[in-house]
DNA sequence: TGTGAAACGCAATTTAGTTGCATTTAAAAA
DNA sequence: TTTTTAAATGCAACTAAATTGCGTTTCACA
C-alpha cells in the first residue's frame, strides 16, 4: 500500500476530513525520525501553507489521537506521530522520549515503557511523561 | 535565621552578587509550593520590576544551580527552587513532578525519585525528567 | 572610597501561538 | 450528478513569551 493511501486511511479512521494541508502535515510527522515543532513542520510543508491552518491541524490531530505532544525543556511544543492504537478517546503513548544534547533531536523510544512510581497519599496519576537527556545513537563518538 | 538571611546566603553560596531583583525572585520561588512561569513570578514581584532583568535573573539562577526548569506540556517554561545540594556544576533534582489537571499547578515531589530505564544500545542518558498528570492532593474529591 | 566587571533598565525586536470572520470545500444527502 | 451544510481554510490583526543591543547604575573587592 502506497504511503499516501496510508495517510488518507489514518485520517478517515480518526474521523477527520481529507484536506491537502492535513495530508501534508501528517506525512511530515509520520516520516520524521524525531519530534517536530510547529515551525519545523511549517518549513517542511509546501511554501505559502497557512500557519494558522497548520496550528489548527495540529490541535485536531492531537485531539483525535493521530499525534502526541512531546515534552521538552524549552518553550516550544513538539509533536510526533502516535502509535496506531491511539484514538480520540485515549492516547497509549506510554513510551520514553530521549533528547540528544548534541543534535537536540527528541526521539520516541517506542520500545521503552515508562516505569511507574509510588506516589504520596492522595495523588492520583493518570498520565506520564518521561524525557531523558544525553547523547543519541547518531551522535555517539566513534 | 530569618528568611531574608537564608536568601542572601544562597546567593553568596552560588557566587551571585546581591541585588534587589535577585533576592525578590529567589524568595518568590523559594516560597512557592508549585513551579512558576516567568509571567507568574513577575506578578509576585514589586510593581515595575523590569521583565528583562527577571528573565536574565532566571537564566543565571538556573546556570548556577539555584533553580531548575520544570517540564510542562505547554509552551511556557516553569521554574522551581532547587534542593540545597545543587550547584553550577551539577543539578541533583532527580525527583518526579506532578501536574494537576484540575488546578494546573506543578508540584515537585521531592521524595519520589525518578526510576531508571534500560535504553537501547548506544543511547547514553545523563538527565531525566518525569512528569505525572492527574489530580493533586488539594483537588481530590471529598 | 575608588574601580571595574556585573547587573540593570529601557527600547525595540523576535518567536510562538491565537482570535475573529468571511470564504471555500469535503462529504453526505437528495 | 447536483445540492446542501458543517467543517476547514486563509487573511488580518492580535497576544504572550522571551530575547537582543546598548548606555547607565551598582555591587564587591581592593
Ligand atoms: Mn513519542
Ligand atoms: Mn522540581
Ligand atoms: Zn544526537
Ligand atoms: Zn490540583
Amino acid at each position: 500500500m502506497p504511503a499516501t493511501d496510508r495517510i488518507s486511511q489514518s485520517l478517515t479512521r480518526h474521523g477527520l476530513r481529507q484536506t491537502t494541508v492535513r495530508r501534508a502535515v501528517l506525512q511530515v510527522l509520520a516520516e520524521s525520525p524525531y519530534a517536530l515543532s510547529g515551525g519545523e513542520i511549517e518549513q517542511q510543508l509546501p511554501p505559502n501553507t497557512d500557519r494558522i491552518t497548520l496550528y489548527r491541524t495540529l490541535k485536531s490531530f492531537e485531539d483525535s489521537g493521530l499525534i502526541h505532544r512531546v515534552i521538552d525543556t524549552t518553550d516550544v511544543v513538539r509533536y510526533a506521530a502516535c502509535s496506531i492504537e491511539c484514538s480520540a478517546d485515549a492516547h497509549f503513548d506510554n513510551h520514553v522520549h530521549f533528547k540528544c544534547t548534541n543534535c537536540l533531536h527528541i526521539y520516541c523510544l517506542n520500545q521503552v515503557t515508562i516505569p511507574a512510581v509510588t506516589l504520596p497519599a492522595k495523588f492520583e496519576a493518570v498520565t506520564r511523561d518521561y524525557l531523558l537527556g544525553g547523547v543519541c545513537r547518531e551522535c555517539q563518538p566513534a
